[in-house]
DNA sequence: TATATTATTGCAAATTTGTTGCAATTATAA
DNA sequence: TTATAATTGCAACAAATTTGCAATAATATA
């Protein structure tokens, strides 16, 4: 039985990098999460890990494929990849901004056929879609108030 | 006929902004170009525009969907949305990071029919497959070179 | 298990990226 | 035209990310 640590515990050694206590901490905090932001995963370790530290970490992580970035509006947030978790793929409110998982078998087939019908090996991917909710689009038939902003640049995405 | 700076003109119309020389030149660097990061958006505009102003536009650009945000990597990049270009999906190779368009109308039907089946409206979605061109495959077939890499947190993404 | 070697971390400082307030300028509508 | 409101540039600020380097921890080997 292998568990995800030990997974990680081989990507480190196979690559030539040390286990060590830090890189440990943030694959956990990371672990059956949502996606964190750089800051989220920051204030997450408590002061316990240094966060010019943090950033070498996660920049090692995405170079040696445990985690990858995604844009969730304005921010990146950090997430690992398939090979520890499964929800890649998300349906994003444009109103609430709920983040809604999809992870589906057919979408999985239909990415892999797409990559190679160009020759393309396939190693990770995501589908992002943005729109509206049911209870936004809802409240949206409701009532369609004008928008009306004074610095544009306010927006929060 | 309509041209895509008169569909940019009308938009601003509509919601209340004016058309001024500064949007007009953010626009038209994005026309037509691979997706920009913020700083090459900057580079690029030869210090005609103040740093802070390019912000302000872009963000309102994004918020009345004249543009829209893309992880390419390790920063975010800016590209116009389906308005204005076709090319909002990519497979990214991890070796040699060139990015290939892909625009697939099955693919279009296919997100549709996978987010209504949640009752969720589709507004805008990105696809992004990373992997290997066929280049780089067939290079790490012939040798595959042990990485090595001083510091982990230089690599670009 | 101790030790030498190399990788990794924390710290402090620097740089880059993004934001803000406000006066000067420009666009728009009358 | 001219008045009004929106937008820009500027300068200062704040937040995010990177860097060099000495101290510390991990690893491989004796």
């Amino acid at each position: 039985m292998v568990s995800l640590e030990n997974t990680l515990r081989d990507l480190l050694k196979n690559h030539g990098y040390s286990i060590t206590e830090q890189r440990l901490m943030i694959f956990n905090l990371l672990l059956g999460q949502e996606p964190l932001t750089m800051h989220e995963l920051i204030e997450r370790t408590n002061n316990q890990i240094d966060r010019a530290s943090i950033y070498r970490i996660v920049g090692l992580f995405d170079q040696i494929g445990i985690t990858q970035r995604l844009n969730i509006g304005w921010k990146y947030r950090i997430e690992l990849t398939d090979k520890f978790a499964q929800h890649h793929h998300h349906l994003t409110c444009l109103s609430c901004h709920r983040v809604i998982p999809i992870n589906k078998d057919e979408l999985e087939d239909f990415m892999s056929q797409l990559a190679s019908a160009q020759k393309f090996i396939p190693v990770e991917h995501q589908v992002e879609i943005q729109g509206y909710c049911s209870d936004c689009a809802q409240a949206r038939l409701e009532s369609k108030p004008k928008e009306s902003v004074s610095d544009p640049s306010k927006f929060d995405g």
